[in-house]
DNA sequence: AATGAATGAGCGTTCATTCAT
DNA sequence: TATGAATGAACGCTCATTCAT
């Protein structure tokens, strides 16, 4: 019985072949995790994944092709854990939305933040690091959509889009490599906000022009 | 009187050994700007520098400390930028003072803006990097100090200086690697500032508790 | 019946990697007896053995485990000629005895002499040479285990069997060197045989305290 | 004055010459004692001996010079030490002369007995090293002559001496190695004498052809 | 003479990739 | 298809030797 003739096994090459697909890019995060990417040769990979190189090179044209897809993926998580909260922004008070944001963004560099580390800091700047630059522009052109529709900083949307996606995004980034614990600590998330929130929402003072005569205006901050 | 006769030849042996040293980390910082890490072979360099290996290795005892000595003097160079203009600060008003320290920080990531995408991108997080780190550190430490000073943020100054300082070196590598013009645009610096004003001297309504009910105020943001 | 059907391979992926081994540390061997420890190159031997560098690695993790190997090789070879005749003198009458130890200590030093030259004489003293003094301790407890046996040199049968030990071995050693004819000339065993039988079976004068007495007998040998 | 025109050095030169050379000498004993051949390099040589490899190369052509002269040296103190003892040989009944040529023997081996091993078990086999070789003949030869002299073993006397003096030889280094301290107890000087004694002035009965019968003669030496 | 910075051939070793089985 | 032994270009580094000073 059992086993016999009839093994109604359903796209079995495919499954099989997507398990070891998967089994590499585990191994692969794997040894960038514990060893290095000095150490992450592609030996290491198959041997840790269970597969002969010989199959690991089926699968992947060549080492960069590994990389990439792994960063790939890591990125699409990143991705996806932002967006996810993303859609009950609409119609939130300004205040809430930027605390959901900000929370979305600190969600998404929870996703693995020690690949996340790895990636961003012993990468040799091959190929698959596109994938990051990918996300990276896509976060910045989501964020001047949402000043545009909501109106805010209207005298350049695009440019405050992009100074503040780039200073939260390297924010977290020096917050992971420098010190992780802080991106689960309430606190944090409370900074974010406020960073966006201010910076998107200036007292009218620092509006446009505005802000030059402030320049001049002279309060003194000296120690 | 005096230095009469014999007196023209200054150090000869070290003049030689210090334009040796500087050629072959001029020539390092050009092959990894040309090439890429991946190319980065010590024959290359020194083949670049126009000195053989052997001389490469009288000077670095690795190819580790050769780029540990590159960074060290990038950062160093990024370093002094920065404190050229900070005495400066010392009982300017608060606005021309983030004016300049912002001035500052663009200044230090001026130098060699190339150099700093490749050694923040490319480079293996080996031995010589902890200088980069260093660099960090001291600006979190030299941002506490200031807020500290001036009484600013007074609920949380460590924390402040480190989101300030992370956040606005993040846009800076940021927007060097995907938009290298954008530093010199007056309207650049103008957004640190106000970053960096707003981020520092929120509106009251934001102070401490303040912010929590804030949240709550519920303007609609929405699109 | 069993080993019907399917049996002819004999583990072909073992004996194909039995194959290469044994072609490298032939090619050692050759090389070592061709061009020299200083021409001994881990290159050279893989070209030599007909295989790629990556291969020689593949088996042997160093070139001292290289060396190591045919050293262990080498002296296991010796050590097997040596035993080989060795069962046979127990119950043998002294004369015969001695001739046959003889004999096997000849036998032993037969093996390969040009490699054993080679591998005293030229080899560093890294880490593989253990195997020979290994083999050379092996004989020196034997022989003072054979001599406690017959109750040969009662007085100290340890120091005889190392100062036997030690210069026949370096008889043969030099021999090799110096004259390696000499090792398949029967006089040449007649020699070692006769030394071993005087040295350990001293008439009585020479015996224990006698010695002393002997020495002040004044028999003139001056020329 | 003084140092005006006439200075009398004599041989200055010759004199400084000298001291180099011997200071470079000593220099490359104490590194291949401290360091073994592998660290061997003219380099740290040079750096020892607190001169420059310039003037290394100046005195030695080339390391295999440098090596060959140390090797020489070690072996024309040997020499030294060795027929020191001999002239007085002669005359002695042969007792006290065989205990005599044993303790010159000894002597011999007495001086660096640490350099005589590295010299022995590390050295690749390259030019220098035939001076050993030089003096292990005219030890064979010494022997022979002594042999013919005092009509011992008349048989055959050159074939006796080679045996014994590779011999005494290869239980003397092969002590240095494994037991350099047994070289200084007495107990050692009377193996080494007993052994002397005996092979060279055999009973009786081991004389010439005598030698087969007693092969045949059958006492049981067995356990 | 003496110096020591400079040279560069060549070493041991690695590892991405291939291909016979 | 899967395997993993085999490949070999290329790397980091050493050190005997040279030569401008």
């Amino acid at each position: 019985m059992a086993r016999s003739k009839k093994n109604p096994r359903r796209k079995p090459v495919q499954g099989r072949a997507q398990a070891t697909v998967d089994a590499i890019l585990e191994a692969t995060a794997q040894v960038l995790l514990e060893e290095g990417y000095a150490d992450l040769t592609t030996n290491a990979v198959a041997k840790r994944a269970g597969v002969s190189v010989g199959s690991l090179y089926q699968y992947f044209g060549n080492k960069d092709a590994l990389i990439g897809e792994l960063v790939r993926r890591h990125v699409g998580a990143m991705r996806d854990a932002f967006l996810e909260t993303l859609p009950g922004v609409v119609g939130l008070p300004k205040a809430e939305a930027f605390a959901l944001i900000g929370d979305a963004l600190l969600q998404a560099h929870r996703v693995d933040p020690a690949l996340n580390q790895v990636l961003h800091g012993q990468l040799p700047r091959v190929g698959g690091l596109a994938a990051i630059d990918a996300f990276d522009t896509e976060l910045e052109q989501l964020a001047a959509q949402v000043l545009r529709a909501r109106g805010m900083r209207s005298d350049n949307p695009e440019l405050a889009a992009r100074v503040l996606t780039r200073s939260l995004s390297g924010l977290m980034r020096a917050t992971i490599r420098r010190e992780p614990k802080l991106l689960d600590e309430p606190a944090f998330l409370e900074e974010v906000t406020l960073l966006m929130d201010l910076y998107l929402e200036p007292p009218e003072r620092y509006q446009s022009l505005a802000f030059a005569q402030a320049r001049a205006s002279g309060d003194d901050i000296a120690s």
